[in-house]
DNA sequence: GACATTCCATACGCTAGAGTATGGAATCAC
DNA sequence: GTGATTCCATACTCTAGCGTATGGAATGTC
């Protein structure tokens, strides 16, 4: 059979060819949705209006392609964020402007979770431990640069880090009783105050 | 051949029949070790000294036997430990008894965590979102006891039952940043501080 | 102690999905 | 435009693990 929808447009885009990129890309998605046992080779390719035969051109194997996208996660939702918040001066804006991040509707958390349901994966496990500690870290030193003391700022970032984890663990496994809408906002508000050391520190104040 | 060890004893115990409680008790400590995907039939037979033949005399599949686990779980980390809590007259007390218990040494969070990890399997989500409603409703009734109002105490909560699903998901990411020996004890009081609304609500006063 | 019933082992069929082999289309180099 | 190179589709093989079929052992029953 000659390539679907080379000619005359079909319901598939009149698609380029592909690089690792892309299936790098599409497999990070795939995790989101239902972690590394979603990430079938079949699947990707039909999504990316192709074949194995392509996918094996790319990489070598599976795991390859799962190193890959593993790459692009840990770039893209732990250096890259890290890397803007720095830009932020005041210690407290640069916190409150994390949580925001953080709880905000970007996929990212989803991600999170669908890789920390697979932590026993050979492939992921390093990866995970690395992006954590990362996250830990950059936390500790946050609450420490508004003046918490040290061995505080250390209870305080994981206190923190597993609300973050712990409120998209619960979307998924009760969405019901996620907070939504006015509620997120109100219970973000909670959560700053009954998380952060001194004061209030409010989101968006005014 | 005849049955291994069933005259002189081989390595393994000199077994006596299995019945679905044999089955379904593997079954989740299977779960727990490595979700729903590790549940493989003939593993959990090796492990009790028989073969699939015993197995589909007992139940009719696989998701037959998952259901028998997740009943299993459900009974035994959420019914009966709230019953076991409502025995605690005083809320405070009870409160921090529950808080032992969930940061406690018992396997249950890692099942907990385990079954998180299989959200979107059919079986168990539903058994998941009860399981979940229902906790959070008991803390949120705790936290009502002990005076808070009714709408904060919804959040609140959310903020501790995140706190412990958060915890026991950081101990696979990075057990090596979790806190141990000691610290676990300082982190549990940092988190009770950071959690409970009015007072320092002191684990094992005096 | 013979028969029924309960329980289990062995040997098989079946499917999903990873990986391979190979020919051919697209694109580039000149 | 023709040869080389890059990219991809099709048609396989192979393995893990679910489920089934069937005979036989263990245990109860009278």
């Amino acid at each position: 059979m000659t390539r679907a929808g080379s000619r005359l447009g079909t319901a598939a885009p009149p698609r380029r060819r592909l690089g690792r990129g892309d299936w790098a890309a599409a497999a990070l998605v795939a995790i989101g949705e239902g972690g590394i046992g979603a990430l079938v080779i079949e699947g990707l390719a039909e999504r990316l209006g192709a074949t194995k035969g392509s996918f094996y051109w790319h990489f070598k194997d599976r795991d390859e392609l799962i190193d890959a996208a593993l790459d692009r996660w840990e770039q893209e939702e732990t250096e890259e964020v890290i890397e803007r918040l720095r830009a932020v001066e005041d210690p407290a804006a640069r916190l409150r402007r994390l949580f925001e991040l953080a709880f905000g509707d970007h996929p990212g958390g989803d991600i999170d979770v669908a890789l920390l349901a697979d932590a026993a994966n050979p492939l992921v496990a390093p990866v995970l431990r690395r992006v954590t500690e990362r996250r830990l870290d950059f936390l500790t030193t946050a609450f420490s640069d508004l003046g918490v003391a040290e061995e505080s700022a250390r209870y305080h970032a994981l206190a923190a880090y597993t609300a973050y984890v712990g409120y998209f663990e619960l979307r998924r496994a009760a969405p019901s009783a996620t907070p939504t809408g006015p509620h997120a906002r109100e219970y973000l508000d909670h959560l700053l105050r009954a998380l952060t050391p001194a004061g209030p520190l409010p989101v968006r104040p005014g």
